[in-house]
DNA sequence: GAGGGATAGGTGGGATTACCAACTAAAACT
DNA sequence: AGTTTTAGTTGGTAATCCCACCTATCCCTC
């Protein structure tokens, strides 16, 4: 099985930069949950159970989740106009400005990591991590909430 | 900036994995960061200090930490020889066994993901990740302990 | 169009995990 | 020898997580 060495090195990969992760929400008084909910926020809304299901967490660990980074000022719910029941979580103008700022860290973190690569080996890099994303290792990718 | 790229994939990864990891984790009675334990000590013991550093945890939270994983039987603790305020952690047999069936799990979570790419692309996925791995993206890579 | 089951989100309770500050023991330095 | 640093633990408090329930809404079928 080939794929025993991908999945070692992506496992390998995760655990690093989770630690890297890990140090910067701790840095900015977030758990590396809350990190997670941030950076997956940042380009879309989503539901509560979306967010739990990503995660792989409970639905009811999101909620006091949600109210703490809320209580924060850093996301909001909102009805969702679909379907009543639901509710879309979104980042606030101070929870994006924190999550940009704490990407420009994370950057900067990993920066002695992914200098060792040239341009074209990250072009590459980016390239192959594509479909793994997409791939659906779970729940599936996030679909736009609507 | 191309790597501002790199880093966005890289987290992307990083999280997707994290949740497989999740739920894995979960199944087995695990939380994230006992798994990400097992996962360090797989191939070497590591003092307690080194396994806070890499996880990006208080030394605090690795007690007990510790303590539970060894009250299940899955590591232990041994007097390091070179340095008698340190201790060395390692797998038990049992923490070994449920390892290697962890990644096992893990490997059958991400198949359908590893599975998009020929292995050829896997290959240079690996090679890839390998200087991530090793560049020092936080504490460093764990060094054998001693 | 009225039940019946499924789904979305939240509450409350108990265990785990986290941080910090303080402590002991051993090393390292001067 | 005496001071400072480092390794690990303990104790206290807050955050996180799961589970079992609960209400409101949806969806489906009759």
């Amino acid at each position: 099985m080939t794929s025993d060495a991908v999945v070692d090195a992506l496992v390998r990969s995760t655990f690093q930069v989770m630690g890297v992760l890990t140090r910067i929400g701790a840095a900015n008084d977030l758990s590396l949950t809350q990190l997670r909910v941030l950076g997956i926020l940042r380009d879309r809304r989503a539901r509560v159970t979306d967010l739990a299901l990503f995660l792989g967490v409970d639905k009811s660990s999101m909620s006091g989740l949600i109210d703490r980074a809320e209580r924060r000022g850093l996301l909001a719910r909102d009805k969702n106009p679909d379907d009543r029941r639901a509710l879309d979580v979104f980042l606030t103008p101070a929870g994006l400005e924190l999550t940009e700022r704490l990407y420009a860290e994370a950057r900067e973190a990993l920066e002695p990591a992914t200098r060792q690569l040239d341009s074209e080996q990250q072009q590459n890099l980016v390239t192959l991590l594509e479909p793994i994303l997409i791939g659906s290792a779970g729940p599936g990718p996030l679909k736009p909430s609507r």
